[in-house]
DNA sequence: ATTGACGTTTACGTAAACGTCAATATAATA
DNA sequence: TATTATATTGACGTTTACGTAAACGTCAAT
């Protein structure tokens, strides 16, 4: 393999450092993906990696981009939800309408999380009914 | 139509009061889904109305189920998933082996959830951010 | 020169969760 | 009773998020 990676330091990290750079490989490996769900966040526009001819190259801010899709995704986000808001973040305001625009998203980002913390604390209050219930029962034997 | 919920209460409640029933364009609309999805719920055995000949009758427990099921999809679960949590609810154990596999299972869902009750913390924290900045930079102008 | 490991593109396949008709059956109402 | 509204059962279509080959390129090592 060309070496694309030569100093790359055996330090456990938080995979963000500026500089390093990854394999697609590596990366699946790194979040337990596979390549194949790599490559289509890129047919999707989530990740836009460097290339070298043909070869992908990933850097430490698609490292960050991978790590905030794969979270989103746990949230049962869709991919285009979680593009919206990676193009959100990395969008380049400057105009006062652009961060208006950012704002008023934001919001709405902000009201449908907290719909799911409602949720979220829900589900956990009758879950754990359900298991006072459970070990109350599991005594009464 | 057959005069299936012939006293139903005008006053506003939450839907589950006892030995009320529903058809199945009532729950839609109550719920803001299509007939379609709810019948294909039953379809999936995450609901079973009663027949009064052909046409399904929803009772309260019904309701009940149907609300846990958009929660459990606001927080990204498949079908499946929430599946196994009614399952898990309404399965009248009584035997112990029975009541220590529900105690797992339980214990599983309070892993899933929690996990998600982190990835929505920091999705918060970083919106926070945002925000802030956004409004920072508006102020600069 | 070949083998192996990894990477690439192209293309078709698939499971989940419904949407969208179409045809038919009841039910409610004028 | 005729009409209108609602319900039911197929059956096929659609979107999302990848999986799964197939066929080929690239480099390192033997």
């Amino acid at each position: 393999m060309l070496k694309l990676n030569p100093v790359k330091p055996e330090i456990a990290n938080d995979g963000e450092t500026q500089d390093l750079t990854y394999t697609i490989s590596e990366l699946a490996k790194e979040f337990g993906i596979t390549t194949r769900a790599i490559r289509f966040y890129e047919d999707e526009h989530l990740i836009s990696p460097e290339r070298i001819g043909r070869q992908r190259i990933y850097s430490g801010r698609d490292y960050t981009r991978l790590k905030l899709i794969l979270r989103g995704k746990r949230l049962g986000f869709t991919l285009a939800d979680i593009a919206d808001m990676l193009n959100l973040y990395d969008s380049e305001p400057g105009e006062k309408a652009q961060l208006e625009v950012a704002l008023v998203k934001a919001r709405q980002r902000r009201q449908s999380l907290e719909q799911q913390l409602d949720d979220l604390k829900l589900t956990m209050t009758e879950l754990d009914a359900f298991e006072t219930s459970c070990r109350e029962q599991l005594k009464n034997l």
